[in-house]
Parts: C-alpha cells; sequence; structure tokens
DNA sequence: TTCATACAATGATATTTATCATGTTTCTTT
DNA sequence: AAAGAAACATGATAAATATCATTGTATGAA
C-alpha cells in the first residue's frame, strides 16, 4: 500500500501542510479505492465517515431535482479532497458523487482528519481557505446562472471545462460528457444542449467528435459568454 | 462604547467560542458603525482588513454582470458575520454589500481575528462550520436556479424571504424590497417579476401592499416551487 | 402645493427555450 | 453480424420570458 507521504498528490491540497508523522499515521488507517467510470461514490443523504483524497479521475457532484432532473453542481478531479463539507460539519452529504473516469481515490477516516485539525493549525487554515475559495466560486457560478442566457451559459461552460480539464494531445476538452450532462450543468432541456452545440459548430466556434468538444475560437466564446 | 462580553448577538455566531479575555480584547480594537438604508458597506473588489459583526439591520450582497445587472446572492441580518471569506482567504471582496435597512455592526480588524483563529481551536471550528454551512446553501441555491423556471424561483423566494426575516405583526413579510430586487434575486426582467407578483395576488396566494408582502397559502408556494 | 423623478403596472410583441415527435447514429449485447 | 438500446440530432410547435412602449402611482424636494 502506497505512503501518503510519498504521494505527490498531498501537495495539491490540504495534505500538504501536514507533518511526516500526522502523514504516517493517516497511511495506516486509509483505504485504497478504485471507482469505475460511471460508479456512484456516494449519494445525497447518506452519511460518510471520512474523506477521499482522490489521486487520479474526475467525478460530478449532483443534485437530483424534485422533478427528478440532475443538476451538475462541480466537479472533482486528482488533486481535490471530497466530502470535507460533510465530515466537519457533521451532516449527511447534500450530493451525489459519480466517476466520469476510472478514479482513484484514498479514503481517510473521519478521526484521522479530526485529530489532524485539532492539532496542526496549519491543517486546518488550509482546509478553511479551501472551503472559502469553494464558496467564492459557488457565488460566482450562482451569480451566472441567475443572468447569463442558456446560450450565454453553455459558452461559458465550455470555456469552463477547458479551462478546469485541459485539453489531450488532438486538442479536445479532456473530458467526455454526454450532451445530457451538459445540460445537467447549465440547466437547460437536452435538446436545447444540442441544438446549441451543433449551432457553435455552424459559426466554427467549436469542433465537434462525438463526445470531444474542441474549442476553436476562444475569443469568441468569450464575447458570447458575456453577452455581446 | 460597548462591551462584546455583554453583546447578545454574539451568541448567534463563532464569537461565542471566544473567552471573555478574548472578547476584552476585541471590545478594544473594534469599531461601532451604522450604515444607512441604501449605503454601501463594501464594494466587490475592494480590500477589507477586518469582518463586520452585524447587530441589527439587514444587507444584501450582490455581484454586478457583465451587462450591468446585479445578482443578489445572498442576505446577512444581525447575529451574521460579514467578509469573513475575504479575510480567512486573504483575497479582496468579490461581493457588493449594501444596507436594506438602517444598520448597525461592528468592525473588527483582521488581526484581531487570525489571532482568535489561531489560539482558539473552537473558533475556528465554528467559523469553518459556518463557510460549510454557507457552502452548503450556495450549492442548494444553485441547484435551484438553474432548474426552476422564473414563476418557481419566485414562489421559493418568496417563501425564503418569510422563513429569513419573518413578518410582522399585521403578518406582512419583514423585509422591503423593491421589485428591481426582487427580480435580482431570481434573475428575471424586472417586469416579469412584476407580472407574476400581480399574477399571485390574483389567485390569492399572497397580499400586496406597495414594497410590503404577505404570503397567504404558503402551501400553494411550496407546491409552485417544487413544479406542480 | 407642484413638479420632478423614480417606481410600479400592464399591454403588445419579439425572442428564447421547452416540449413533443421522429429519424439517425452509435454503442452493446448476444 | 444483427438486434436492441441508448444517445444524438433536428423539425414543428407551444410555452415561458424578455423587451419595448405607455400609463399610472407614489414619493420626495423645492
Amino acid at each position: 500500500m502506497g505512503k501518503c507521504h510519498q504521494c505527490i498528490i498531498r501537495h495539491f491540497n490540504s495534505f500538504k501542510s501536514l507533518s511526516t508523522e500526522e502523514l504516517t499515521c493517516i497511511s495506516d488507517s486509509k483505504t485504497e479505492m478504485i471507482f469505475k467510470k460511471g460508479q456512484v461514490v456516494f449519494t445525497e443523504g447518506s452519511t460518510i465517515n471520512g474523506v477521499f483524497c482522490v489521486k487520479t479521475g474526475k467525478c460530478k457532484l449532483s443534485k437530483l431535482n424534485s422533478n427528478g432532473k440532475e443538476q451538475i453542481v462541480r466537479f472533482v478531479k486528482g488533486g481535490d479532497v471530497l466530502g470535507y463539507r460533510s465530515v466537519i460539519a457533521d451532516e449527511p452529504v447534500t450530493l451525489t458523487v459519480t466517476a466520469l473516469d476510472d478514479m482513484n481515490a484514498c479514503f481517510i477516516p473521519k478521526s484521522d482528519i479530526f485529530e489532524a485539525l485539532e492539532k496542526n493549525p496549519k491543517f486546518i487554515m488550509d482546509m478553511m481557505k479551501t472551503a472559502c475559495s469553494d464558496l467564492k466560486d459557488a457565488n460566482m457560478t450562482l451569480s451566472k446562472m441567475a443572468q447569463k442566457s442558456v446560450r450565454e451559459r453553455l459558452a461559458d461552460t465550455l470555456l469552463f471545462l477547458e479551462e478546469t480539464f485541459d485539453v489531450t494531445e488532438d486538442g479536445f476538452i479532456n473530458i467526455q460528457l454526454s450532451r445530457e450532462e451538459i445540460s445537467s450543468i447549465i440547466g437547460t432541456a437536452t435538446e436545447s444542449a444540442i441544438r446549441l452545440l451543433s449551432g457553435f459548430k455552424k459559426e466554427k466556434l467549436i469542433n465537434l467528435n462525438g463526445k470531444s468538444i474542441q474549442i476553436i475560437d476562444a475569443q469568441r466564446l468569450r464575447n458570447i459568454s458575456e453577452g455581446f
């Protein structure tokens, strides 16, 4: 089993603040887990007794609405910590997490997290900054959702996806989402998302190849997103 | 000048975790401030070097979009702490805060906050829980904004306002918002908000008297909000 | 008071978006 | 490879919402 202090991933999140000693302690109690593409990590309403330190892969965090529709709220990828809000607030999780890739993650029990939070001021401060950063992003997204049209939101989302997941060698955004998932990000009917994507393609703003998307004209997408 | 340890407000927020000693320290460096209705507390992009502990009154937290429209993201009222995200993340504020009432607040310098955060584990944990709670709310709101129609969002917003600000003796929701502000919460054109409010009134779901709103049939509003 | 200004209300119309229907492609399983 | 299922695509239409225009109504200042 891998040792946490040798794990490069920790440098990208709050665990970078822990001492070798503290990391050894976590190493002993952690569980390495693999989630297959499409597998659910945990479901809205359930109680988790630890956090997931994501090593590789991506997942979506979503909410099921009263009408049965999924709303994707956020993405999490390698380097991110999953489930900290629920553990710290000592509440059930409020989002469902589903793997979008094959995903590797270490499950770290709650008790270890609380021990680290209590003993290491730098760790708790780092966690807090993560929470604050997530809060800022959420407010920003909220404001965008409320004020932009569907077309504007789609343009914004494509730019966001490229920025967040980067592109592969062939220039396509490094994430595979179904049209339905894309519409669940922007909060629209699937057909509308499809139509608008086709439109963007006709206008030579993007390339489409199955689920793969390539941004050709980022500047014009930015303009569309800003309402011009 | 009032003493923090005698202030009842602190029991509603993270300051309840501080010792009398720590509170005395804050008492000495805090500034009591009054904001008149309509006055701006701070503006998106500016740097604040402390937090505001709100004693009485209400304010709106909003973002200005690229098209010049305001989006109200959240409300803050007596008992809440304003500006903690910016102080903890050590970043400029990302929201503009405007008083909706005459508002009393104590400004507490950053240095005091950091000292308390470092020395008092219960305080930082409480702050963290506040951040996590705000994050949960933001995700919830985001999901609602994205998936509900304007009419559903208005119903939801009216219920939220009553729950958050309660009602006066005459049964009207205890907050005065212009139609434009209401439309800035739900993210719609002012005319649409006005039309829908009139519609709700005709359907005997609410009473309108100038800016005052009374909810008559909460259950049906709930149904509307859920899409029935 | 009277004027001026902001706010609220409502109609007419345009635009955006959702829904329903249907056909096509792609992927999976046998 | 064939069959079936899921995902994708597109047209036609309906519904929701925005925009523009106009009028009414409050509110505050001179």
